[in-house]
DNA sequence: AATCAATAGTTGTATATACAACTATTTCGG
DNA sequence: CCGAAATAGTTGTATATACAACTATTGATT
């Protein structure tokens, strides 16, 4: 792997320095979900389907209704209620309508689907480990530019 | 908009700064590319198909062979025979069977593709001004990180 | 020259995403 | 209390993506 002029074989240069990170940001978040989709493949579930779990985990044992989850989603477009039926089918997760107000959906992740997350983050520790290719101190320049960017 | 957490509503910590780093490249990735689709939508076309014309401009006039198109493209698992004969379609590619080698397929963009890509980049200027948010010497600190991570 | 391997694209199909329209429930103003 | 508005999810459907199997053409080997 190289610049990303090189990895896209970018023939004319960039617009700008914006330009170019923005692109950077793009292939470089394809490259990490690329990554993630491979190892996750061989448990049964999409990356997506990984962050509804962990954003579930964070709320445990407390359970988390549907909305929520959705506007934690790193993909905001994708449908949790289909993505949190097909968590369900593998009974990684519970589905209850909360009795206090039954319009809501309380999902809570079940004993499986923390022992499933607890396995992939053992073996996605081997994986960061790439990732140190960078130190601590640019990953933290890194978030720092990112949320600004975002402002 | 914050940082990554307060986007996420991120309850516990990350594990590591890495792990953040990895979380908010995804989601800035996303929130780059909804505000590209959104963009790019009143033209007809989408992000992925906006980035093949630019690729096809950068060869221009010479055209581009498929294969080329997909080691370039940012999403290598989208489909070019499909996309490109979506382009095709709109009027904004043209295509033709490479006479030396009939099993190659040259792809061209046409006056109406260019002419659309100016349309769009003029507009784009705008909207890269919300960028600078982060300054010139941030983006190419956040293009050396993001290239050394990938390495 | 005949066969096998490699290259370049295409197509089939299952699954996922985008977007809008829909149902059900609760809240609020009069 | 009634009806309108707001909230929470669900569903329909068109399009897009992922992955593998497929065709066609060319190159290499003997």
């Amino acid at each position: 792997m190289g610049t990303i002029e090189e990895e896209i074989k970018q023939q004319k240069k960039f617009g700008s320095e914006y330009e170019k990170a923005v692109v950077n940001i793009l292939y470089t978040s394809s490259w990490l979900y690329n990554n993630n989709a491979v190892r996750m493949k061989k448990y049964g579930i999409t990356p997506e389907q990984y962050n509804v779990l962990r954003i579930l985990r964070g709320a445990y044992p407390k359970p988390t209704m549907l909305g929520d989850i959705t506007c934690r989603m790193l993909d905001k477009s994708s449908n949790a209620t289909r993505l949190v039926e097909k968590l369900r089918l593998k009974a990684l997760v519970d589905r209850q309508v909360c009795e206090s107000n039954r319009r809501q959906v309380d999902i809570k992740i079940t004993a499986e689907g923390l022992s499933l997350l607890t396995q992939i983050d053992n073996e996605s520790d081997e994986w960061y480990e790439n990732l140190k290719a960078i130190t601590k101190t640019e990953a933290q320049e890194l978030n720092r530019i990112l949320d600004k960017l975002r402002s």
